[in-house]
DNA sequence: CTAGGGTTAG
């Protein structure tokens, strides 16, 4: 018997003659390999040649066609010839089928070949779900595996690292321990991939503790190994001991492949080390693997987290392909270190280009915004979100809510969170510190109620934020007895909860309680602590405790400028200036100088920056008419300027010609001759607002009959008709 | 036929 294949063009020229039996298969598979998957035209001609005997059809020939289709249509046809050829419950090539439809995307059609299929083996079993798995439809994954275990088919140790994989991304602990036992009781407890997938599962869940027990039963660690559980104490937070794990590694003969190094890098940026980020940085060259796209990642992570923005721009630059998750990065990275104008450019940059936003990157947006703190920047993002996909996103929603209250409007942060469904710890925590902000510590407690009647068990940034707002609004028992519930809830207080602790004692004057206290804490007390007992000795002039509490900050922190403020303005406030000058020579002989104070407002969506007695703006003159006039009407009002401390506070800013040059002063200014009558003016210091400045404030608001809002570097003050919102408690 | 990574809120 003789015939004739009969291809198109070049094939055709090639071969087109009759031959005799028997025809090896290997030579149909290379003819078919060859030449009818090059084109869609090609394998269309070589299914019309339907008259060869199906002897010829080796399973492995076959085999070989379905893992070459790159079509539904391929398939549609292969699977014609297996049920002509009656091979449609041939196991091997019907599993190969289905790898093959999941391999071009047609879940469904696997889905249906699967269906057909009577009494699928193992291998079937785990095509299917290794098809769900890969398709990130991880529920039906495991669907399939109940499934598979009810008709009693043993899973083997292929079916379980697809198994622990849909396990992973559902983050389900109960799921993850009933699988761990299946796969003891099948013997599998001892199967390299196995565990692997086992300590990755753990470490996702957030149970660390259960991936190193699996970890440390592990008789062969290979890179992978060391990678899930770097990568597992890394995701949860526990960077530090990632590190470690990373240093035990290095003692054993397992080399970093780029995917461990990628763990590494972000544990590193975590810990924001930019000195050990570098050295893996040098690793990364000598293995040459710098152009490796997910390292350029890491390393515009690592230094854009580190400050190093203008290095991480180089990475971001030298990234060719268009990758939201770069972008994320550098955005993000320029949001938190002061750069907010930089990631707002860089947000409608790629908009621009038509790279599509994630969550990840509207939020960075967001955080961006809040750095800024214009409320009107705040409505255009708000309104961007609400009109795309990520206004459902609760990380998007948390960052809109502690914008809104960095931006100082605690009723927009409100409404935003009243819209949040599922509203979980983090998002209760952002509206009390929002609260805390601005000093509405009632408010902020009868949330914490409110949030424990839904069922939100607090963490410890729920009580940093409580104490914060009583603190902020002088509630101290309160917050005292805040402070101890924490231990009803198993929360182990850190420095700030101290320091907020001492915070609250010591600015009402519970001085020598707040000294107790500190005596008394099982932790040794830090900078924070310290230094809010100095900035409460300085609050009510008790200059030796002051003193103490100072030399304690000099050997913890000796280059920190602002202690060697708080000090002199202690001495300031107790009128002992010869000491005032001793503090300032200290700080010249350690080569310290003091911030510049500046301040910030918005007018017409445009923001403004004044220093002291700044005379650059092109209105500068109408400015300072419009100061000199707010003076006189001062003066008029029976306003006694606070000359004397302020002058030698050097907290504030420099004494420049005159007070009411202040920076928000001259902002406010501004303010009032830009905008037109009654409009609310909103501003954002630099420093701590000075005690003049802030009495002065108070009498404008009522003269001029406005609401002004100021954010300062520790809160915000609302300014209205004479009275501050802060209680001239700050 | 198998495993590990990157950006993220208070």
């Amino acid at each position: 018997m003789a015939f004739k294949l009969i291809f198109s063009s070049s094939f055709t020229s090639k071969i087109q003659k009759s031959t005799a039996f028997p025809i090896p298969a290997s030579f149909f598979f290379n003819l078919f390999k060859h030449y009818c998957f090059s084109s869609p035209l090609g394998l269309d001609r070589c299914i019309e040649v339907d008259d060869l005997p199906q002897t010829y059809y080796s399973n492995s020939f076959l085999a070989s066609i379905i893992d070459n289709c790159t079509h539904k249509r391929h398939l549609n046809q292969v699977h014609g010839q297996l049920v002509i050829s009656g091979l449609q419950q041939n196991g091997f090539l019907m599993t190969k089928m289905v790898n093959g439809s999941s391999n071009i995307g047609q879940l469904d059609y696997a889905h249906k070949l699967f269906d057909k299929f009577c009494d699928p083996d193992v291998f079937m079993w785990n095509a299917i779900i290794r098809a769900y798995s890969r398709h990130k439809l991880f529920q039906d994954a495991i669907e399939m595996y109940r499934w598979m275990r009810w008709t009693r088919v043993d899973p083997d140790c292929y079916t379980f690292p697809y198994v622990l994989k849909a396990c992973t991304e559902l983050s389900d602990f109960r799921l993850s321990q009933l699988i761990h036992g299946q796969i003891f009781r099948h013997g599998l407890g001892l199967d390299g991939f196995v565990q692997n997938g086992l300590v990755a599962l753990y470490a996702k869940c957030g149970h660390i503790d259960c991936a190193r027990v699996v970890f440390d039963g592990l008789h062969d660690r290979t890179i992978v190994s060391w990678t899930s559980i770097i990568s597992g104490c890394a995701q949860n937070g526990k960077a530090m001991e990632a590190l470690r794990m990373f240093d035990k590694m290095r003692k054993t003969d397992v080399k970093p492949d780029w995917i461990a190094l990628v763990s590494i890098i972000r544990a590193y940026s975590d810990v924001e080390d930019l000195e050990q980020g570098k050295s893996i940085h040098g690793c990364v060259i000598k293995m040459g693997l710098e152009d490796e796209p997910d390292l350029l990642i890491s390393l515009t992570a690592l230094y854009a987290k580190c400050g190093q923005v203008t290095v991480a721009k180089q990475f971001f630059d030298q990234m060719e392909i268009p990758n939201v998750i770069i972008w994320n990065a550098m955005i993000s990275g320029y949001a938190k270190n002061g750069h907010a104008e930089e990631a707002l450019h860089l947000f409608r940059d790629l908009i621009a280009r038509n790279i599509k936003p994630n969550d990840v990157t509207v939020m960075s947006a967001v955080l961006a915004c809040a750095q800024v703190g214009s409320l009107e920047l705040a409505r255009w993002i708000d309104d961007y979100i609400s009109k795309s996909e990520h206004k459902s996103d609760v990380f998007v929603n948390t960052a809109l809510i502690d914008m809104y209250a960095k931006c100082g409007s605690v009723e927009s942060a409100s409404k935003v969170f009243d819209h949040i469904s599922n509203k979980d710890v983090v998002v209760w925590s952002a509206m009390v510190v929002g609260y805390g902000l601005h000093g509405r510590g009632l408010e902020a407690i009868d949330l914490y109620h409110a949030m424990r009647q839904a069922g939100v068990c607090p963490n410890d940034v729920t009580f940093i934020g409580l104490l914060t707002a009583c603190n902020h609004s002088g509630l101290v028992k309160e917050g005292w007895e805040l402070f101890h519930c924490m231990r009803d809830y198993g929360i182990e207080p850190r420095h700030e909860h101290y320091a907020c602790v001492v915070d609250i004692l010591g600015r009402a004057g519970y001085l020598d309680q707040a000294c107790n206290f500190i005596l008394k804490m099982p932790i040794d007390p830090g900078v924070s602590v310290w230094g809010a007992l100095l900035s409460a000795c300085k609050i009510h002039r008790h200059v030796t405790l002051g003193e103490y509490a100072a030399d304690k900050l000099f050997s913890l922190d000796p280059y920190n400028i602002g202690h060697y403020v708080q000090l002199s303005n202690l001495y300031a406030s107790a009128r002992m200036w010869d000491r005032v000058a001793k503090v300032r020579v200290l700080m010249r002989e350690k080569g310290l100088s003091k911030d510049l104070g500046y301040s910030f407002i918005e007018i017409n969506g445009k923001l403004e920056v004044f220093s002291v007695g700044d005379k650059s703006h092109p209105r500068a003159e109408e400015i300072f008419n419009e100061l000199q006039t707010l003076e006189r009407r001062l003066k008029e009002a029976g306003f006694v300027p606070h000359t004397e401390s302020v002058l030698h506070d050097l907290n504030y800013e420099e004494k420049e010609e005159n007070l009411c040059y202040h920076s928000e002063r001259i902002a406010i200014a501004y303010g009032l001759i830009s905008t037109a009558p009654g409009t609310t003016l909103r501003i954002t210091k630099n420093l701590r607002a000075c005690i003049n400045c802030h009495s002065a404030t108070k009498l404008i608001s009522k003269l001029v009959d406005r609401e002004i809002i100021v954010r300062d570097s520790k809160r915000f003050h609302h300014f209205k008709n004479g009275t501050c919102s802060c209680g001239d408690y700050w």
